[in-house]
RNA sequence: GCCGGAAUGGCGGAAUUGGCAGACGCCCCGGACUUAAAAUCCGGUGAGGUUAACCCCUCGUGCCGGUUCAAGCCCGGCUUCCGGCACCA
């Protein structure tokens, strides 16, 4: 047959929706005694332009190996949502005029008929969507748990802004100094902001990793992003007073290469002790100057070291009881550590240009360098170090100065992470509200759990107010009310909630998305988690992931959730290219529409090819005439059905092989090789001239979750019960798929001589008999001795002769 | 700077994890079919040498060196590219 995908790709998803063979079912339902699978791919953000080819490379993946699954007997739950709330969408309203609700249910209708035109066998029942009511309620809800639990805290801080969306961003959201959605320029800027407490789960993030499946990367991203190390706080004393000037090291051992200490520029006790500095004037110039320049600046300007020593200040080293200068320097930052350092210029680089600049002493205390020219931060024997001297092992030394330490209460050991607090709020429209109140008597009152979900109000204009306060705070009657404690009158909070929020529990209301007791039936949660494997983009490594482990984790702790890692499995696909090999983006204009592809080819081969241009973890580019192979493989596929003809051995072997390869490659997510496999196989098929139905039908099955709808109509032309999509998953005789006869390498001292056709497991002598019978070898083999045979059964020969 | 990963034909990529390098697809070339073209089918296709032809030989997985009967794969030293983090004390 042909072809004809037009009508055929139609026709079955039609068939396939009437039917709801993609459904889930649910734990007591028929078909729950099967083993679960719960398959989750990153829900997108439904943008007005559609699908892009990233999304189908994203879901193909799971698509396929969740579909085999089921045809091998599991109940599979592989739903899909959309991540709606958000910036653009937002955007996109201000500038035209329409409702973000009512752009949101457009840019959704689009999605999702997009995906049922590409022919995903999703459940379609279990759709969540962040921005509806009935969704962000229970997001409201966990946020609410949170603050109970003390996870969330509101400060003055620093944050990073940017101008142009008129929003606070969080660290992650502001990269490089660049507005993550609009890349424009990040300023600082002191605001009011909600955070989670993230940094209290630092430990149970790192230590989770432990017992999930997740690429080394990925762990490594993680680990990285979450930055543990280990140290020492130690406490100097300042000289005249009984302040203690606290610091945080990881070579408290290095306390006697002290020459100087740095506080940063926002440190308070410049403020608490200014009357004694004598330099006042210019520290105040100085910390202006910083104040100017952003984080990023600041972290950029790693060449030219600034500084101002503040006079009439010293701290007292509390292992030898020195007196050192005390400096400030915008190296030093107020949000690491204590914001203020001990400097051991010996063996720090940073700390030894700035005493380079400043003409500090440097006091070498560990051997093995040349710190004349420069710090050296390698491994060595300590010296002038009292009672450290002598020490060459770095853990050893540092355990014996903490101890000093401690035994002095001068300090004490102790642990750092690099990643900050999450800041949560976001002075937007398009967001959910944060549920909390603000009380002139009672403080910071939560919205009570039955007057949940608190719903955005009505508006019409959206676009944040000038000084940057959210849309919401010109809404009287939302703001306005009764505190819920005593009564009286009170403020909402304005501010909504992060991008982020919504995606960092969706995968549990999948489980039971029209629940309205709870976020998911505790019996449903515990049938269906953890999620078997997510796949998605590397780009969601350290944000999304972390944040939604942080949530999972904390739920887990309260109860509401029956594991503490969601992802048992996580796999990332690698980018689709433009055909130029560069990024695909609209200025560009390299980018590829994923729908342009089914109109010309159809689903089948836009799914089969996305799959097949490559190692599904690496970048690949987009090439056209390589979807035509594509096309065509499909089209030799469908005409299959001409051919069917008595079995020959050879080709059963064949097919046992491929259905044993496709099998296993796309457990281990080799696509490019499964498919490669088939195509093989097809053309052993037109090389035979005929195909047995016996291999065709299993044929069929085993390219089914590729190719579904040119296969289910191969299924019907064949006779198949039911719909191939639901049909048992292709068996294989493993004794068909080794040969009784192998071709093996001969090699003498190395070199390829010829080959040797071998009955399957012959004995080394009897291969060795063959060898020396076959005239072709004689020419290596004459007049030598023979040294050593190594045979690698059916596989290769290789004897050394002298 | 630090942490990951990669480098294989004209191109995307295979290679049972130390055992015939280049599967499969694209591109290109030739043939069949066709009035013709497209489509389709069949064949060829790493480089060089040799041969009338079949054969055969040599070289070849970023670079230099090593281990081994045998290296794309292991070890040591580089180069380049990609991703992440980055004045993190």
């Amino acid at each position: 047959m042909k072809n004809d995908f037009r009508t055929i790709e139609k026709k079955w998803q039609s068939r396939w929706e009437a039917e709801q063979i993609f459904r889930a079912a649910d734990p007591g339902e028929p078909g729950s005694e099967k083993p679960k699978f719960y398959a989750l791919v990153e829900f997108p953000y439904p943008s007005g332009a559609g699908m892009h080819v990233g999304h189908i490379k994203a879901y193909s993946s799971l698509e396929v190996i969740s579909r085999k699954r089921r045809m091998q007997g599991y109940n599979v739950l592989f739903p899909m949502g959309f991540d709606a709330f958000g910036l653009p969408t937002e955007n996109y309203a201000i500038k035209t005029g329409m409702h973000p609700r009512a752009v949101t249910d457009k840019n959704i209708a689009k999605f999702t008929s997009q995906l049922k035109q590409v022919g995903f066998a999703l459940d379609w029942s279990r759709v969540v969507d962040t921005t509806e009511t009935d969704y962000y309620k229970w997001t409201q809800w966990i946020f609410l748990k949170m603050f109970e639990h003390g996870l969330v805290f509101r400060d003055t801080a620093l944050v990073n802004y940017c101008p142009n969306c008129k929003v606070v961003l969080s660290n992650e959201d502001s990269q490089g100094g660049k507005c993550d959605v609009c890349h424009s320029d990040i300023i600082q800027k002191s605001k009011d902001v909600w955070y989670l407490r993230i940094t209290e789960y630092a430990d149970k993030l790192l230590k989770g990793l432990d017992e999930v499946d997740y690429p080394g990367n990925i762990k490594q991203q993680q680990i990285n992003w979450i930055g543990r190390s280990e140290g020492a706080f130690v406490n100097f004393g300042l000289k005249d007073t009984e302040e203690k000037l606290r610091i945080y090291t990881t070579r408290p051992d290095t306390l006697f290469g002290v020459t100087f200490m740095v506080m940063a520029p926002e440190h308070p006790l410049i403020d608490k002790y200014s009357a004694r500095i004598a330099n006042m004037a210019a520290v105040e110039d100085y910390r202006r100057e910083c104040a100017k320049k952003t984080e990023f600046d600041r972290t950029q300007m790693n060449k030219d070291k600034t500084g101002l020593k503040l006079e009439g200040l010293s701290a007292i080293n509390p292992l030898t009881g020195r007196k050192i200068p005390v400096y400030i320097a915008d190296y030093v930052m107020m949000g690491y550590g204590t914001g203020a350092i001990m400097a051991v210029p010996a063996h720090d680089q940073r700390d030894w240009e700035f005493a380079k600049k400043f003409g500090i002493e440097i006091i070498e205390v560990i051997k093995g360098g040349d710190i004349e020219k420069e710090a050296y931060a390698g491994d060595g024997e300590m010296v002038n170090s009292g009672f450290l001297n002598g020490f060459t092992n770095k853990k050893d030394s540092i355990r014996r100065a903490i101890e000093e330490l401690e035994k002095l209460g001068a300090g004490e050991g102790g642990v750092q992470y690099k990643m900050k607090d999450w800041a949560f709020n976001r002075q937007r429209y398009w967001g959910e509200p944060i549920p909390i109140i603000h009380c002139p008597r009672c403080g910071m009152v939560p919205v009570p759990y039955e007057e949940l979900p608190l719903c955005l109000p009505e508006m019409k204009e959206f676009a944040p107010g000038t000084g940057g306060e959210s849309p919401l705070a010109r809404v009287p009657e939302f703001v306005n009310c009764k505190c819920p404690r005593c009564g009286g009158e009170a403020k909402r909070e304005t501010d909504t909630m992060p991008q982020w929020a919504g995606s960092s529990w969706y995968f549990l209301r999948y489980t039971d998305p029209h629940n309205d007791e709870c976020l998911a039936d505790p019996e449903k949660l515990k049938y269906w988690l953890p999620v078997d494997w997510y796949n998605g983009g590397m780009e969601h490594v350290t944000r999304h992931m972390i944040y939604s482990r942080f949530w999972h984790k904390f739920l887990y702790d309260i109860g509401a959730v029956p594991t503490d890692e969601p992802y048992a499995k996580r796999t990332a696909q690698g980018l689709i290219l433009g055909p130029d090999g560069e990024k695909m983006s609209k200025s560009r204009g390299n980018v590829v529409d994923p729908l342009d592809v089914v109109n010309e080819f159809g689903a089948d081969v836009l799914r089969t090819y996305v799959l097949f241009m490559g190692d599904y973890g690496s970048a690949a580019p987009w090439s056209q005439s390589s979807v035509r192979g594509c096309s065509r493989f499909i089209e030799r596929f469908a005409a299959l059905d001409g051919m069917i003809g008595k079995p020959q051995d050879k080709l059963v072997r064949s097919l046992h092989k491929t259905v044993k390869k496709v099998t296993e490659d796309i457990e281990s997510m080799k696509f490019n090789t499964a498919i490669a496999a088939m195509m093989s196989f097809i053309n052993e098929v037109y090389d035979a001239g005929s195909i047995d139905k016996d291999s065709l039908s299993a044929l069929t099955r085993a390219l089914c979750p590729f190719a579904p709808h040119i296969c289910e109509e191969m299924w019907e032309r064949i006779g198949g019960k039911g719909l191939c999509s639901v049909a048992p998953w292709p068996e294989y005789d493993e004794a068909l798929t080794v040969d009784d006869e192998k071709e093996i390498a001969v090699q003498v001292c190395g070199r390829l001589r010829g080959t040797l056709l071998i009955p399957a497991g012959s004995e080394e002598d009897a291969v060795w008999e063959m060898i020396a019978s076959k005239p072709e070898f004689a020419p290596f083999l004459e007049g030598k001795t023979v040294i050593k045979k190594i045979y690698v059964k059916d596989r290769l020969f290789n004897v050394v002769v002298k």
